[in-house]
DNA sequence: GTCAGGTAATCAATCGATCGATTACCTTCA
DNA sequence: TGAAGGTAATCGATCGATTGATTACCTGAC
């Protein structure tokens, strides 16, 4: 049974993704979960503390899942590897989060943006390490760090404003074109200098992660509980 | 000197950028530019006129930015380096209007939405053609067109979201480290199966192009000239 | 009888847009 | 030269509608 605090995050997370914060109603918000503009508030803070928890929520979770996938990786190739599979699987998956967490940064206050912003640097600086030590070791060979950083993070993420569940590329055939664009754009080579691909390096099963980020977002919810003091 | 109503589509510009279409008031608009927000009417349509005036202007610019930079290319590689170096350094230059057109179109009604979409679906079949052309030549070596066409779009348009110009980045070392990533993206490779870098095709100073935006500006001022009728 | 869950009505504030009135400037003709 | 007439620019005030948020009241289950 779907509760109705449940239909009420589900309504603002559509309805954010849809028209954006600022754009949205709190009357429609209420429509849409099939309560009355005035119960909404035994439900939520203010509209920015539902803002706030749906962003909270899906940072928490891609962070989890990419802690977990990283754990036994064999090297910075196969860590790298993970992360883009990992990251571009969340984003066509979890797609209502990732554009509200995209864009609807500037709709926080200081406070929440800034526990915001600390979700997203932690999980920014898996990929920064990945990055750095695989050019080190000579498996990745490309000049700006925070460059090369920043243009797979803004490639994978993407993903979340044009694929389609429904389309014609199931994700697996998305993640592992999406593991050979990022070696090919940072030029990720083997020991014998042969250029990288997916095949070189070993990936968990993504399709699993379904059944985690349901067990993560419980967790989370725990976690982040309920909504933002103010 | 500077008019009015290129003060108040200025301001129009900055907050739409800053804080959203939806969260911007026309009153902030007014202040910003130094008017009172009935004058603003001398000058506007409604509000979402003026969105729609900044998004058409601004592809139309990219639109002919990208045509010119292409006249006289030599191959598909070379024409997919000048497109991700225009592009890039249009986002670069011109992060406002980038920040604008990527994040409001759903902002748009439909009549105005369809136009700007247009422009922007002419934008990516340059794009389209390039890399199925050069894939149909063997110079590049990719699987999926689409995917491959996305990716490389969203990585060079998320320079608006992070490039600073004040930053230890300039311009020129953006462009070619850009066009080295696409060339690896897409497994780009010479006739000697040698992987492609910039320094293998000619792309034009793009710092000449400083001019060339604010002439094409003012062609674009007369073409989708005034307001959006309704 | 109490309390969580819910509603309808309502709050002050702000929204985009429009109003009539006024100012500043430019022609035009005697 | 200067008065008349026209037009573009701008103002403060205000319109009806909508905003996020709150209140008082109701209902059914335990």
């Amino acid at each position: 049974m779907v509760t109705t605090g449940e239909r009420v995050e589900r309504a603002a997370l559509e309805l954010f993704a849809e028209k954006g914060f600022a754009a949205t109603g709190i009357r429609e918000i209420a429509e849409r979960a099939g309560v009355s503009s005035g119960a909404l508030y035994h439900y939520m803070g203010t509209k920015e503390d539902l803002l706030a928890q749906v962003m909270n929520r899906g940072n928490a979770r891609l962070l989890h899942l990419a802690e977990a996938a990283l754990a036994g990786a064999a090297g910075p190739a196969e860590r790298l590897a993970r992360l883009v599979a990992v990251h571009v699987y969340v984003h066509a998956h979890a797609q209502l989060d990732a554009l509200v967490i995209d864009s609807e940064l500037r709709s926080l206050g200081e406070e929440a943006r800034s526990r915001v912003m600390e979700l997203r640097d932690r999980y920014e600086l898996l990929w920064r390490n990945a990055l750095s030590e695989g050019r080190a070791a000579g498996a990745f060979r490309f000049n700006e760090l925070g460059i090369a950083r920043l243009a797979l993070l803004e490639m994978c993420t993407g993903v979340a404003r044009w694929y389609s569940p429904r389309g014609p590329v199931d994700d697996r055939t998305l993640g592992e074109t999406f593991v050979d664009m990022a070696f090919g754009l940072i030029n990720a080579c083997g020991p014998d200098d042969r250029r990288l691909t997916h095949a070189d390096v070993a990936i968990p099963d993504l399709n699993g992660l379904a059944a985690d980020i349901a067990e993560e977002l419980a967790k989370v919810g725990e976690t982040t509980g309920g909504w933002s003091e103010t």
